[in-house]
DNA sequence: GTAGGGTTAG
């Protein structure tokens, strides 16, 4: 019985997803429109249906009876829930966090607070099979917990692993899942994983946060259209009212794309789904406003920023909401309104009952004077972080940084390096290579390539784009040799060099006259795989040996490099095949092996059982009455059953390792 | 005693 259970809910994981996804790629828009009902009746009965399924709180024991016939009881549930016994298990309710699983629960709990995940992982696993069971509240803990420490890896293992021990998800737990995939930029297992919630027998349906994981997801990874099917979808299918917070997340896609139109459109419909009158959260105003600026529509942007943050205006703004206003005033040059709103908002500031200001304020605030010139302001706004309880962070630093660095303002720059160190804010590579660009930018160049080798020394690692900072630094002054010192520091430490760096040294080269150096990293760049040399580039080249009468060198050398390549690559695709040859030759070693010993169960079972039989029939020869004499088959029978049911078991929970492993 | 409510600067 014990083994049966996970057996159920895995096996129909695997088949449920073989028929909805047949290709691995995201459903296109008609696929995700054949989900949405066809008038909003059919989407507010299957919204009634799923609300009522939901208030039903199972007992435990009945979890256990999912494979009786539907016959027993009564059937609150839908008609077709009740076709399907294999459909997704429900969470086990609150309440079955207590006794022993509650006290489970608050050590592991225990274990996250000390920032012990590693433990408070294992600890899961190894209560799974135990006879105090994990929650999956418990289970849902540690996830996030891995979650906010970007260990994406763990978490997928985490979470496969009470999938395949057959813990029913709650909706936090799948939120969790896709907030994952989204942040290693896997949207469309994200998606996958969401389409199960829209099944008919999903145990529940998405919530707002959902959608707005989702939406934010694919528009960081600009795919603004399937963002859009996405917000239409929850139009569609109304399991969530029509949320602001995706909304904005649309617009803000558009506005980065520079289409202030659909940003317009986008709130317009907003409006429209909410009722018509004003929306009464501040988060969609900012970029509203963008839009309007972006068009030139500067009085309509300003109409709207006077009318939701009038005196008695009932808009709802937050220091986020704030933020966004106060950007696009920043950066639509109203610096004086940018000012006025920033002292209203930290007048408003009043925490913890009321928080309007935070990190992000700060950061737009010394955007917005650095837009304008005025570096010496943003330094000053900068400093006053701490007055409100704001710490900057490294991208804080960074970004003030850079703004200085790129200005001239050197010294400003360093200084707020050197503020870092005594606040104890690791600057990272960026910080160094910010500080290396500063310094080349006033001709400092020892400084600069100072900079640069103590990024390496305290172990941070640059990659191929700050080397090419800094050789391109030392190329435009002349200094060849250090830069390509640089370039082989670059390989030494197994950064790849990208195509930049290349042709900083090639350029530095030939435009003084080294013809071979040039040559010879023109030969690298050649056989190099990761790079491609342009038109442009092989012209300067062509023309830099003119110059000198060795034109004719050019043909030999790329005909060289391409032979060279082409063997290599030769040698490398027979290698391949020599080993696909071995692995699979193995395989089937492996194969023949396992139907060998398969054969020989068979055939020792087939003994057994004749055997019996034999001593069944002298036994009947012996005794006239024996008829309890066939229990020893039925005992033998039944274990070979369960043999191959726990061969089953394994063999599911393979696929659905391998779909988590998919994902790195 | 299970997430979240959104932003900014690479």
């Amino acid at each position: 019985m014990a083994l049966s259970k996970p057996l159920c809910f895995s096996h129909h994981l695997v088949k449920s997803l073989k028929p909805y996804f047949p290709g691995s790629s995201f459903p296109t828009a008609s696929r995700l429109r054949f989900l949405s009902f066809a008038t909003p009746e059919e989407a507010a009965a299957e919204r009634r249906r799923r609300k009522r399924r939901l208030r039903i709180e199972p007992p435990i024991s009945s979890l256990r009876h999912q494979k009786q016939p539907p016959s027993s009881g009564p059937q609150p549930r839908s008609p077709r829930t009740v076709i399907n016994p294999n459909a997704p298990k429900l969470p086990e309710p609150i309440s079955a966090l207590s006794g022993s699983r509650l006290n489970l629960h608050n050590r592991i709990l225990t274990l996250i607070r000390e920032n012990d995940l590693d433990e408070a992982a294992l600890l899961v696993r190894h209560s799974i099979y135990s006879n105090c069971r994990p929650t999956i509240f418990t289970a849902n803990a540690v996830l996030h917990a891995l979650l906010r420490q970007s260990r994406y890896a763990d978490l997928l293992s985490l979470h496969r692993f009470i999938t395949q021990a057959s813990v029913a998800p709650t909706i936090i737990t799948v939120n969790l899942l896709l907030q994952a995939y989204c942040d290693c930029r896997k949207t469309d297992i994200a998606l996958e994983h969401f389409r199960l919630l829209l099944k008919d027998d999903a145990p529940f349906p998405p919530s707002p946060t959902t959608y707005r994981i989702l939406a934010k997801g694919l528009v960081d990874n600009s795919k603004l259209e399937q963002a859009v099917e996405l917000k239409d979808d929850m139009l569609a299918k109304a399991f969530v009212p029509p949320d602001p917070i995706v909304y904005n997340y649309l617009m803000q896609g558009f506005v980065k794309k520079g289409d202030s139109d659909m940003v317009i459109s986008l709130y317009e419909e907003l409006q429209e789904k909410l009722g018509g009158g004003k929306i009464l959260d501040g988060i969609v105003y900012g970029n509203l406003m963008k839009g309007y600026f972006g068009k030139g529509m500067e009085e309509d942007a300003m109409g709207i920023y006077q009318d939701v943050l009038s005196e008695g205006s009932n808009v709802r703004f937050g220091a986020v909401s704030y933020n966004q206003v106060l950007d696009s005033l920043g950066r639509s040059g109203k610096l004086e309104d940018t000012i006025n709103l920033f002292d209203r908002m930290v007048k408003e500031h009043d925490p913890p009952r009321r928080i309007t200001v935070n990190l992000g304020t700060f950061n737009v605030m010394v955007d917005a004077y650095c837009i304008a010139g005025r570096f010496q302001d943003a330094i000053t706004v900068f400093r006053q972080m701490g007055e409100q309880k704001c710490t900057p962070d490294t991208l804080s630093y960074n970004n003030l940084i850079d703004q200085l660095g790129s200005n001239k303002l050197v010294a400003e720059a360093e200084e707020l390096y050197k503020a870092m160190d005594d606040r104890g804010i690791n600057p990272d590579e960026y910080t160094y290579v910010l500080l290396v660009e500063a310094c080349f930018g006033v001709d400092r160049v020892d400084d600069a390539t100072g900079y640069f080798q103590k990024m390496v020394e305290l172990g941070l690692r640059p990659n191929a784009n700050a080397y090419s900072k800094v050789i391109g630094g030392l190329v435009n002054v002349g200094r060849l040799d250090e830069g390509k010192k640089f370039f082989d520091q670059m390989l030494e430490k197994e950064v790849k060099p990208n195509v930049t760096s290349y042709e900083l040294l090639l350029k530095g080269f030939m435009g003084s006259g080294r013809l071979d150096d040039g040559l010879m990293t023109l030969k690298d760049m050649l056989l190099d795989d990761g790079v491609t040399l342009s038109e442009e580039m092989k012209e300067f080249v062509e023309d830099a040996l003119r110059k000198q009468g060795r034109e004719e060198e050019l043909g030999k050398l790329v005909e060289d490099a391409a032979r060279e390549k082409a063997e290599r690559l030769a040698r490398e695709a027979e290698e391949k095949a020599r080993a696909e040859a071995l692995a699979k030759e193995e395989e089937e070693r492996k194969k023949r092996e396992e139907a060998e010993s398969k054969a020989a169960a068979a055939r020792a079972s087939a003994e057994a059982i004749r055997a019996m039989l034999e001593r069944q029939k002298s036994s009947v020869k012996e005794e006239a009455t024996a008829d309890d004499s066939n229990a020893p088959i039925n005992g033998l029978l039944g274990e070979e059953k369960n043999m191959s049911e726990s061969s089953v078991e394994t063999e599911t929970a393979d696929t659905t390792a391998e779909a988590g492993n998919a994902a790195h």
